[in-house]
DNA sequence: TACAAATTTATGTAGGTACATTTAATGTTG
DNA sequence: CAACATTAAATGTACCTACATAAATTTGTA
C-alpha cells in the first residue's frame, strides 16, 4: 500500500519528508512482519538476535558486554533479554571463573535447535528485501550508508 | 561509522543480509537522534507526532481513532500517548458531546507555542536524509516501495 | 422496543528501549 | 597494602509497542 494511504496524507511536501517517513515506515513493516514470523516459535526478535550471537560464539561462552558489542541496539538491556531466555531454557548463565563480575553466557542444545527449526522454517528471509535486485540491494546499501554520513 | 564495525560483523555473507541490518540499524540511527532532538523539550518521538497530527486538525478537535489512522504506527497506544500530553497541559480530552463513546482530543495554546518552537529549532532536518541529492531521495523512496511489494 | 452486534476508548500484561544508579569484583597507585 | 578508580552486570524508572480484553455507548434488527 502507497505510504500517502497508509497515513492518510494526501500528498508529501517533499522528497525528504517522504523518505524519512518511508524509512521509519518500511523498517516498522519489516520488524512487524519478523515479529509475526518469530511468534510461533515463542520467540521476539531481540530474542532470536542475541541466541544467533550465542551460537556464533558456541562452544565458547559470551559475556554481557560481547552480547552488546554485537547487537544492532547497543542501548537495549541484554542482561534482561538474557532472564527470558534463561527462564525458557535456551541459554545458561554462570559466574566466569577468570573473571567473577562477568557472566558466562552459553547457549543450551534446546536453543541450538530451535534455531535449526526457526532457520528451516525459512523465516529469514521473508522480509520484502527479496523484491529488490542484487544491483538494487546496492543502490540502497549505498544510500543507507550515505545516509549515516552525517558527523 | 561502517555496519560491519557497529555490530563487529567482519564481513556479510550477502547484499541481501547487509541491506536488512542496513535498513533496521540506519532507521534505529536516525530514531535515536531525533528522539536526543526532542529531549530537551520534553517530548518523546510519539508525543512529538501525535501533537502534530493535532495541530493539523486545529482549531477542529480529534478521536483516538483519528489519531490511530494517521499514525505510521498503527498497533501503538494512543490513549496512553494522550494521557501524557495531557499530564503536561499540551492537549485537552473531552467527551464528544455527539457520540460519548467518542473522545474530543484539541491541542492547546501551549501545545502549539511548544511545536513552534521545537521547530524554530530546526530539529526536524538533522535526520541524514539531508545528505541525499533530491535524486537520490527518489531512488530511495522507489526502492522502500519495492520492499513493500510482497503480498 | 428489547436485545444483539458493532463501535470507541480504556486498561491489563508481557516484553522492549533509554538512561541513571547500584552492587560487586578487580585494577591501580601513593 | 589501603584507598580510590574502573569494570561488569543487574536493577530502577519512565515510556513505548503489541496484543487481548473490558466497559460504555450507539446502531441495527427481529
Amino acid at each position: 500500500m502507497r505510504i500517502e494511504d497508509e497515513i492518510k496524507q494526501p500528498v508529501f511536501h517533499n522528497e525528504h519528508q517522504k523518505a524519512h517517513i518511508n524509512l521509519a515506515f518500511t523498517a516498522g513493516w519489516m520488524q512487524l512482519r519478523q515479529a509475526a514470523a518469530f511468534k510461533p516459535f515463542g520467540l521476539t526478535l531481540p530474542q532470536f538476535n542475541i541466541l544467533r550471537i550465542l551460537r556464533g560464539q558456541h562452544p565458547l561462552p559470551a559475556t554481557v558486554a560481547l552480547l552488546i558489542d554485537r547487537m544492532l541496539d547497543k542501548t537495549s538491556n541484554a542482561s534482561r533479554i538474557v532472564d527470558r531466555l534463561e527462564e525458557k531454557k535456551l541459554v545458561t548463565r554462570t559466574v566466569c571463573p577468570a573473571n567473577r563480575r562477568a557472566v558466562d553466557i552459553r547457549i543450551t542444545k534446546t536453543g541450538l535447535d530451535l534455531l535449526t527449526q526457526i532457520e528451516q522454517a525459512g523465516v529469514i528471509y521473508s522480509d520484502g528485501i527479496s523484491q529488490l535486485s542484487e544491483e538494487e540491494m546496492r543502490q540502497l546499501n549505498a544510500l543507507l550508508d550515505k545516509i549515516r554520513t552525517v558527523e
